[in-house]
DNA sequence: GAATCAAGTTCCGGAATATGGAAGATTCTT
DNA sequence: AAGAATCTTCCATATTCCGGAACTTGATTC
């Protein structure tokens, strides 16, 4: 249902689809102000109501993530938040070895590249660093790709089971990006057939016009892999028939990708049982 | 009060009056830890029931906040939780008060100073003030330089569990910047080991040719500093024999730094508990 | 390779929470 | 001191969350 929407101003809505999420979006709003916010300004730029805000603000801190100054009347972030923000970049060395990876390909090969995984019926970009070369496709981390148009959702769609392909497949309607977009569900599987065997992808052109895109597979602990990593260029820099130069490199750091994720499976088990 | 549990102890449950801090609460635990984990862990370490830590952790996942790894059994930070952290450090409220320590110490030595903390496998400017003299290299805060070869880096890894750091540099590209980078990583445990020790660290054209940097650690809250502050110059103004006449304004500062965190915090507690 | 076991996932009725219009406080403004 | 704007409290309603029980998946053992 519709949450009531009378300004027709551009309140930056907070998206969240639960409470829970839209809590989480005022605590970043509020973190990516270089000032203090008043409740007045909150209201107008979420368009929530004002005793909603005040009852969020006020239980953020009652728990120390914000704090009230100027007699009270301003908000901004508090010694917990900060506190977490710290703690969350020291430790997020899972993020920091797989983004080192990234930057050595993106080195290597000279162009953008990308982390993938199946989220959904989309694919999702978990982590992405953008080369250097004045000309570039800018795509946000954290953004989402159509399955049957890119090289990792043709790879991604070969390690489900053929069942939970067919139904993804026809809950998804496939929509035509290009002239070189797939549509056809019988083609579309001799492609992710052809792709399994081979053991990479090519985008070529398919999603965008101009954008050539090489996948490989993350290898996974057991037989599947749910995890790609991906170059993409625009066309008169990548094409289908630099496969030699790039997909070694992607290889290479397909395997280091693998050898964080058993570090991170190891210590994980290491915890579980420590509290026995 | 202290917040990170070392070790698994009686289901110490998630602190928070409302489920929505509840929530909260659960991402910290999962940010404080420097490995992945699992719903079972989880489930141990808060004594939440299972069903309820999994819808939590696949609305999380939904919103990108977190993300899955290992065949989708390991939860970590994700890409917005990331950026949330870094738009909070970089915007903190106590801002004000941070960017005038860093003036008044600009003003004392007339170098460019910065604030600087870890953000994955990199180092982040958090804040800058550029000296007035009229050759000076130009970093914009937010901009990003390696670990290995910056004073502020080197300081920050010796605050890294070894295994954390470890996992890190094994993956994290050593690039040769300069003659003076160290690119081996038994040398750079040493170089980290030995900053660790005498309390400061240089960066001697490590990372640029004739770029001389400073730089000593943030006391932290507990045990663990998490920024650092740092001078930097021209070989020709400033020399790794300098450390005499920057080292004690650059404690002074850190102390400065600290006090402001200090202060903060307890302005939130007072806050908090005046709604008891 | 079938049995066993542990971890992860789904279901759904009941319980607890969030919602926001209206109205009452508290400032600031003139 | 009246007027205006913002902040705060109230509370009936509707939405959301909760978690035991049951089911599925995948790993381990015999």
């Amino acid at each position: 249902m519709e949450r009531n929407r009378p300004v027709s101003d551009q309140p930056s809505r907070l998206t969240g689809s639960s409470p829970l999420l839209r809590m989480f979006g005022l605590l970043e709003l509020i973190a990516s102000k270089d000032h203090l916010v008043s409740l007045q300004t909150l209201a107008q730029e979420t368009g929530l109501p004002k005793p909603t805000l005040h009852r969020m603000l006020a239980s953020f801190v009652a728990e120390g993530l914000l704090i009230r100054q100027n007699d009270r009347r301003l908000y901004g972030t508090g010694p917990r938040l900060r506190d977490f923000a710290e703690s969350l970049l020291m430790n997020a060395t899972q993020h920091g070895a797989r983004h080192a990876v990234l930057l050595a390909l993106v080195e290597e090969l000279g162009e953008t590249c990308n982390i993938t995984a199946l989220s959904g019926s989309e694919v999702l970009y978990l982590d992405r660093v953008e080369t250097n070369e004045p000309l570039r496709f800018h795509l946000s981390p954290g953004s989402r790709v159509p399955v049957h148009c890119s090289a990792s959702g043709k790879l991604l769609l070969g390690q489900l089971p053929a069942e939970t392909r067919r139904s993804l497949l026809m809950h998804a309607p496939l929509e035509q990006y290009t002239d070189a977009t797939i549509t056809d569900v019988a083609q579309l599987d001799a492609e992710v057939e052809k792709c399994g065997q081979q053991g990479y992808a090519i985008d070529n052109e398919e999603f965008i016009y101009g954008l050539v895109c090489f996948a490989v597979l993350v290898p996974g602990g057991h037989g599947r892999s749910r995890q790609c990593i991906a170059v993409q260029g625009p066309s008169f820099r990548l094409q289908p028939s630099d496969g030699d130069r790039v997909l070694p490199a992607l290889r290479r750091a397909a395997e280091a990708l693998r050898s964080i994720e058993v570090e991170g499976r190891a210590m994980g088990l290491a915890q579980s049982e420590a509290s026995a």
